[in-house]
DNA sequence: TCCTGTGAAGTTCTTCACAGCC
DNA sequence: GGCTGTGAAGAACTTCACAGGA
């Protein structure tokens, strides 16, 4: 296990999960060893970076080999938190709300959706996809019962702050936010923001503005 | 019109968008200036950033008073290319394409969803939505014919490859990608990746080492 | 007085370049 | 010879702090 483990930015930790998925990829594909050259070429990253991302819990690559795939695998999955299982929330049962529902991804990378809240009526009461809908304002009760640690979050805007604030007073730590309104939250807690038009907003900067693209700033080069 | 504009980096580009959309709240509620601190709270910046990211573009606010709403939001938009309208198109009518063809934030922020992508055999052909289903094959025909600029990649992950390819070929030069392939782009193209799954292990990371959070990297703090 | 716009300082993140090991 | 791990250099980004205008 990692010795001497220092605080990590988060462009790694994003970059982790990307190598990750890179390395899932490579055992598939029967590689026992793989070279930062070749983790950084699959994804559009410098191999330095490759390596120093990885070197900040200890040395797992071989001098003169490369990194041992399923080593690698293991220790950025137990790093990552992913040795285990999590419970997820759904906030918003709409057009997000129920496409995560039914997305298989999340189950196979260890999130288990098993509750969801709404306010609508209709919906309260009855299962969707197998899993209990639940009124907003029970989050507090249904997740202590059901031990959630996430809340996804795809309401209207309108009662984004609202809903947020009852997953902070739930105690839900990890908070993923569909939504395109910011929220202050306690020490403790995570908030990401998944902003769709802010990515399409920056898209169409670039589109209008070739010529201001300072380094060129798509995530994937080369 | 602004003068002399350097290259602006990524960052603040999105953080623009994140402006805009409290521009727009601010306008909601009647006020006609509103100071950086203002914006900044409202999101958990600093009032600096948000003055350096707005001096970018020369000089609208008003020593003493702050900036004029509205004249800010024209601005804005301008800058990111929303004093126009954009033809959009899903490509994979699954989950996620559906949930994007429904959303109706779409529209009002200037995207008008004009085609969908798929090789299902059921689907194309048929409209979803009153939008026109079209083989995956035809994206080259169809874009030209619509004029379609941006394409959202949301296929199943074995596809993802295959379909951007393709949605480069066509020449759509804008690319929202919904699915954890990494892909390289050529020069003139504008790629960003959307990763649910690296924003749930990214939060999971934190929860498991909140030891190991260097500066408390929540987008919104205070 | 209040708030913007901005050089300068400070911090964080990335790349370089090479010692060291297989 | 090839590749990792890592200090040191460099680039990018953020914050400070204050001059100057309304």
């Amino acid at each position: 296990m990692p010795q001497s483990m220092g605080a990590m930015s988060l462009p790694t930790v994003e970059r982790l999960s990307v190598y990750l998925r890179t390395l899932k990829e490579a055992l598939a594909e029967g590689k026992d060893y793989i070279v930062s050259t070749e983790i950084a070429r699959r994804n559009g990253f410098t191999a330095a970076q490759v390596r120093k991302d990885l070197s900040c819990f200890g040395s797992f690559g071989v001098k003169g080999k490369g990194y041992d795939v399923k080593k690698l695998i293991e220790q950025l999955e137990e790093i990552l938190g992913l040795n285990r299982r999590w419970n997820v929330a759904i906030v918003g049962l709409g057009n997000i709300g129920k496409a995560l529902v039914k997305y298989k991804g999340l189950k196979k990378a260890g999130f288990d959706v098993v509750a969801i809240f709404d306010i609508d009526p209709n919906l309260v009461g009855k299962t969707y996809r197998g899993v209990q809908v639940y009124h907003t304002d029970e989050i507090g009760k249904v997740a202590k019962k059901n031990d959630i640690q996430i809340a996804i979050v795809a309401v209207p805007k309108e009662a984004a702050k609202e809903a947020i604030k009852k997953v902070i007073d739930a105690g839900i730590k990890g908070i993923l936010n569909f939504t395109e309104v910011r929220v202050p939250i306690p020490e403790g807690f995570f908030l990401k923001n998944v902003n769709l038009l802010g990515e399409l907003e920056s898209i169409t900067y670039y589109m209008v503005n070739p010529d201001r693209v300072c380094r060129c700033y798509q995530p994937v080069k080369r």
